[in-house]
RNA sequence: GCCCUCGUAGCUCAGGGGAUAGAGCAUUGGCCUCCGGAGCCAUGUGCGCAGGUUCGAAUCCUGCCGAGGGCGCCA
């Protein structure tokens, strides 16, 4: 790799000149404008200070040296602003990569295994089993499926999870209120009063019991939530019932370790876990004094039976479950787990807009917006790609209007287009018997032109996006590079003819190559969100 | 009051120690003999404010201002 060749021939040029630099310091990045070069490095600046040189007549060293013995690729060095080493390189390291792309396929390119098998269990959406999945669901959901993509991609053994909170008030409350329908009486207070559930009511059998409403109605839940999840592509490993730790016991093992551990403590009745112990801002009830543990007791236990399973735990929640983060982590802690080894990942909250004004997602029934309205609205990809486009730190704004339109305002088009358009010139490619083709028949070197570069330089940065988008739990860097790669697909396609009368064959033939690449680039990269690449728009 | 996230172009957002801060939309103006014009190209007085660290800060630190969320024996 031409990274390699680089950064070894700066460091035996620090070394020979007596400056001690460590290998995180040779830092190369390819500078945004064309007049650096192809690849720059900044360790002249970052060394200089220390090793006793001016950082400028450092960098004319480094780059005097390396001239004198230019490594296989290099074409020339310069010094530029303050110390830059700017390396002029010549586009072999590109054509290499299209050759990696194409011996790859979209099943490997970009993969790595940097995870090395480790288990990683990712817990989201969550959601309670009372109701349909609604638009607030949505962001964490596919979020937490394409971390878990991206995870994968780079080598990590990963569980999507469910976590299903099938006992407690609130399904009492909805068992109630399913009966309270049923029978034509009235809903109980904080009970569930929405449209849908004297719509599942109906569909409830006569005659069942509290807990029989109650089971009926959890399946029910449970049923229309997973199909409203598949309908975006996402299918989770495992579903795990919260009820089943009572059956098993593991909440009480659980109480009994905490326990043990001098980490919880009798009060006015209420059994509490001694959290500020381990930094949160106060103590927090575990059972409270009607004897009823609270959201928290089984949700610890859960996670303990998760770290039985894995040996790191992301979890997924809402701006809204923040404040809970501090007293998960004290639990853990106290039961004897390493903070790193639980992530929470908190979504920002997401405002949904259609024609210009704020849809309200407020709590009244009638008025919440299901997630399968907007997937039917504005179908399973538009829908995984515009939540996936930003960072999960900010509040995001989705306009429903925009991403169920079909033109150049979506981004989601924008990208599966150039898809489409590389699949119509293969299709034209084909009919004339000249793909597929083998990639040993095609001269690489013909591809010198700016659009075509660019596409390569793009395809070569993947798997590096890749590896920070899972470092940083980031699918939004993925999106971003898709972008970025259909611009430079777009441009291509506009300024560069593949097949035509104008064509030279042997250009043809390195192009025939060159698109190929790039359709394994885009489906790669589509594939870590979740998104289709459809051959046709 | 305390905690978390965020303030970047008219709008929606990237960039999270490097060189002249980017993209899409919108605006204005150009491009179709030929693989899909659902496209391409050009067009910008913008990093909330003030200090600090650094050779270098949109980026890191502190304070302030603003937006959202959290601070229950709710989930």
């Amino acid at each position: 790799m031409i990274t390699e060749t680089i950064t070894s021939s700066l460091s035996k040029a620090l070394e020979d000149l007596g400056v001690s630099s460590s290998p995180t310091q040779i830092n190369l990045e390819q500078p945004a404008n064309k007049d650096h070069g192809d690849w720059s490095s900044n360790v002249a600046l970052a060394t200089a200070k220390t090793a006793g040189w001016v950082p400028r007549e450092l960098a004319m060293k480094i780059a005097e040296m390396i001239n004198s013995d230019l490594p296989s690729g290099v074409e020339s060095v310069s010094v530029a602003g303050p110390g830059f080493i700017n390396f002029a390189v010549s586009p072999e390291w590109l054509h290499h990569v299209l050759q990696v792309a194409i011996e790859q396929g979209t099943t490997e390119f970009g993969k790595t295994d940097i995870g090395h098998g480790k288990r990683v269990n990712v817990e989201f959406v969550s959601a309670n089993p009372t109701g349909p999945l609604h638009a607030g669901h949505a962001r964490g959901a596919c979020y937490g499926d394409s971390i878990a993509n991206i995870l994968q991609a780079v080598g990590f053994d990963v569980q999507r999870e469910f976590y299903v909170n099938d006992r407690g008030l609130q399904m009492s409350l909805f068992a109630e209120s399913l009966l309270a329908f049923k029978s034509g009486s009235i809903v109980p207070e904080n009970g569930y009063g929405g449209a849908y559930v004297e719509e599942w009511s109906r569909e409830m059998p006569n005659g069942l019991s509290i807990q029989g409403a109650l089971d009926w109605g959890c399946k029910y839940a449970i049923d229309d939530q997973r199909q409203t999840l598949e309908m975006i592509g996402i299918v989770f490993d495992s579903w795990f019932s919260e009820r089943s730790m009572v059956d098993s016991g593991a909440i009480e093992k659980t109480m009994a370790d905490l326990e043990n551990n001098n980490a919880s403590y009798l009060e006015d009745g209420a059994t509490w876990l001694k959290s500020s112990d381990y930094g949160d801002d106060k103590d927090r009830v575990l059972v409270k004094s009607d004897g009823e543990f609270t959201y928290l007791t089984p949700d610890v236990a859960y996670h303990r039976d998760k770290f039985s399973r894995a040996d790191w735990l992301i979890n997924v929640w809402g701006a809204d479950h923040h404040g809970y983060i501090a007293r998960m982590e004290a639990a853990m802690e106290a039961l004897g787990h390493e903070a790193e080894q639980l992530t929470v990942t908190i979504t920002q909250l997401v405002k949904l807009v259609r024609s210009g004004e704020e849809v309200r997602l407020s709590k009244r029934h009638g008025d919440i917006i299901e997630l399968r309205e907007i997937v039917e609205e504005i179908g399973p990809d538009a829908t995984r790609f515009m939540y996936l486009l930003q960072s999960v730190d900010t509040k995001q704004t989705f306009d429903l209007d925009l991403a169920a339109s079909k033109v150049m305002d979506n981004p989601v088009f924008y990208v599966q287009m150039a898809h489409a358009r590389i699949r119509s010139i293969q299709n034209k490619a084909e009919t004339l018997g000249i793909w597929p083709s083998r990639s040993s028949d095609a001269d690489l070197s013909l591809l010198e032109h700016e659009r075509e570069l660019e596409i390569l330089r793009n395809l070569f940065n993947f798997s590096d996006i890749v590896q920070l988008s899972a470092r940083e739990l980031a699918p939004h860097k993925i999106a971003v590079w898709l972008r970025e790669l259909a611009t430079s697909v777009h441009g291509f396609y506009h300024d560069c003819y593949v097949v035509g009368e104008t064509v030279p064959p042997e250009l043809t033939s390195a192009r025939l190559q060159l698109v190929e690449a790039a359709r394994i680039g885009l489906v790669s990269g589509l594939d870590l969100l979740g998104v289709s690449a459809p051959d046709s728009m």
